[in-house]
DNA sequence: ATTATCTATAGATCTATAGATAATGC
DNA sequence: ATTATCTATAGATCTATAGATAATGC
């Protein structure tokens, strides 16, 4: 089910070693996240790059052809923890007797953890060239479509009242943005909430309302 | 009561009319706005700004002293206008029987004609120098604000239930950024959605929570 | 022999300023 | 005389590659 994505393979390269190449793009990978988060991406050098991954900039330059993939490696990468994050509280026995708010609470802390990303992402998405652009779109809904499936699935089950698709749909986007927004809010909101409190709050707000429109 | 704000007095110039000053100072952020949501700040060069803005790069550099100078201008320039359009709306009297829901309209059509704008903020606050970003987020703040002592009037009229402060703080940013979500996920909301859509929708999300607290 | 890595640098910018020129006001 | 504007360029980078060197496998 967990269907791997292997988009490295639609960036060109001489090497001929592939799992060589999979661990020098994780090395970039890890390097361009540290950096563009201190600096952003315009500001990182391509230089500082191939330093910080202890390769030289030729050595660098086998691995990806132009600077772009190396944003496009750190958005899909940085998608696909966050996914996995998500579908690993999907896939973990549920406690609580609210499946839905279980899986918002998971994912709220998975953008607390990563916060630095959330952000960058936010920056930079636009920067890439539109191919790659739309595939990090698709990334980003794939997220969305997580918490959307998962309330679909309670609809059937008759524990959510019978809101329309797209209402559905709506509500999965706010949730996905409320996990952002405590990423890119957090210089207001850490001064009155703990991230807890924030969960809490935020999943009573999106609570009342599934639970309001079922009478 | 709305308050001038004058940024611009902080940022150096060798030109003694401050007439002049203004006017230039517009005529750069035009450009730059422009220049801007098209390419991006880090991709727009300081020629290419001179060139739009019709001066010289020598005249140019009269009036800012670095290229960040642009970019606060810039952020200032849009939250001013997003901030001017909500107070409008709050100063119109209210046809609406609901004035939270009237105010909400107003600004969530904002960021439908600015969502350009919004997107850019998005991407550049962060670059700003520290003194800066911070002005920029209190700006931010101050419109959130609208939406939160709106909310606290209609509290103390009754008309609201007896919410605590930071409830309301939330449910304030929430209207914000749902303004903001417009802006950056239109790629997807235009499919299902026209914007008065989205905002009745959104507006009916956030007033199940007011109203259901009520009880 | 083949594959991976490194050094050195071409070539293209880009920001910001110095110093010269034009416009304005007394 | 003072104020505003322009031209020309210094000085500093930055991306990407060519060609030389080192490491690996038969």
């Amino acid at each position: 089910m967990t269907r791997k994505i292997d988009p490295e393979g639609e960036i060109v390269t001489h090497i001929k070693n592939k799992d060589l190449v999979r661990k020098r793009r994780r090395q970039i990978v890890d390097a361009a996240v540290k950096l563009f988060i201190k600096h952003g991406y315009h500001k990182t050098t391509t230089r500082e790059l191939a330093k910080e991954t202890g390769l030289s900039i030729g050595s660098l330059y086998e691995y990806i052809s132009t600077k772009d993939d190396i944003l496009y490696l750190v958005a899909i990468a940085i998608h696909a923890e966050v996914e996995q994050g998500v579908k690993d509280a999907l896939a973990r026995p549920t406690h609580s007797k609210d499946a839905l708010a279980e899986v918002i609470r998971e994912y709220f802390l998975v953008c607390d953890r990563m916060s630095d990303h959330v952000l960058l992402m936010y920056q930079v998405t636009h920067f890439l060239p539109e191919k790659w652009e739309k595939k990090v779109l698709e990334a980003e809904l794939r997220i969305t479509n997580l918490f959307i499936d998962a309330m679909k699935q309670l609809r059937v089950l008759g524990k959510l009242p019978n809101l329309d698709d797209n209402t559905i749909n709506l509500i999965g986007h706010n949730i996905s943005i409320m996990g952002h927004t405590w990423a890119f809010r957090r210089w207001y909101f850490a001064k009155i909430f703990t991230i807890d409190q924030y969960i809490e709050q935020q999943t009573e707000f999106i609570m009342s309302y599934l639970e309001e429109a079922k009478n």
